[in-house]
DNA sequence: GGGCTAGTTGTAAATGATTGTCTATTTTGT
DNA sequence: ACAAAATAGACAATCATTTACAACTAGCCC
């Protein structure tokens, strides 16, 4: 009956465990922007005997399905993202790994001239800004918050 | 005596066979954005023995020496290219593979506001844009090209 | 102009992220 | 509940990249 099964069944998924409490880990606002590798943590954590591989599996399937987005931060590995809100771009803080969700209509509208200026159909794009918080002290008590 | 020399003597790299023929690939025009893996493929066809082990390292060491800027494009292997020229952007053609640069002052400035906006100062930014040639067969001659 | 020493190479093995394989298990329509 | 089809779990495999280490070499010293 949890909100996850409508979700799943909307995709055309089977309602599984290892979807539900994947979904259920994406949906917690503290876990916007998550990894593979860190939501096998938290099932961990939870006691959930779920493998890594399934976790990678479920993962593509919600991106296939629309569920969540991919992104490629810095630093090699995927986050993933619940993708029900509007488009946006990203901001990225190197010091304590914040990030800041923002939206931009004159880039945006830039990169669609660029593009026809190029003749080319544009189909997706990605833009990541990285950067240092200003404020030190408060990106420090961010940084140390997550472990 | 080829100019290459004078380029590793100032980055205070060693004059070595490696570093000479993989700079020299990196500066031919037909070589732009290359990944290392291709870069290594290419050796091998000039029937260079150069490991793909050195391949990444001098890659790695011309990234930290300035000579070349390194990119992730989609498709997780990086591409590296020389970094002379001034700060630009990529658009991608996902068909052919083909690379456009280009540069906009509007989007640069945008950037900086935004991340000034979130307290944030900023150290670099990403932006890849991809999609599709519009001329059809063009981009389908430039594909056959590449192999 | 040979020798020394730190820097560099090649090979092969290690790594980290991610995917594939295969068998056992679970979901779901009937 | 039951069979068919999808899915999970364990683990091997893969892909890009890095590391370890022993052998080699460029660049400087005399």
């Amino acid at each position: 009956m949890p909100e996850q099964n409508e979700e799943l069944k909307r995709a055309g998924l089977k309602i599984t465990l290892p979807r539900i409490k994947i979904l259920a880990i994406l949906q917690n606002p503290n876990n916007q922007h998550i990894s593979a590798e860190d939501v096998y943590k938290l099932l961990l954590e939870h006691n959930e005997e779920i493998g890594l591989a399934t976790v990678y599996r479920v993962l593509n399937q919600f991106d296939d399905a629309g569920i969540v987005t991919r992104h490629h931060f810095e630093g090699g590995k995927s986050v993933f993202e619940l993708s029900h809100k509007k488009h946006h771009d990203h901001l990225v803080c190197l010091s304590c790994g914040k990030v800041i969700e923002f939206e931009d209509d004159v880039i945006e509208q830039r990169q669609e001239d660029i593009a026809k200026l190029h003749k080319v159909k544009l189909t997706n794009h990605s833009l990541y800004l990285y950067g240092e918080c200003e404020d030190e002290v408060a990106c420090e008590k961010y940084r140390k918050a997550q472990f």
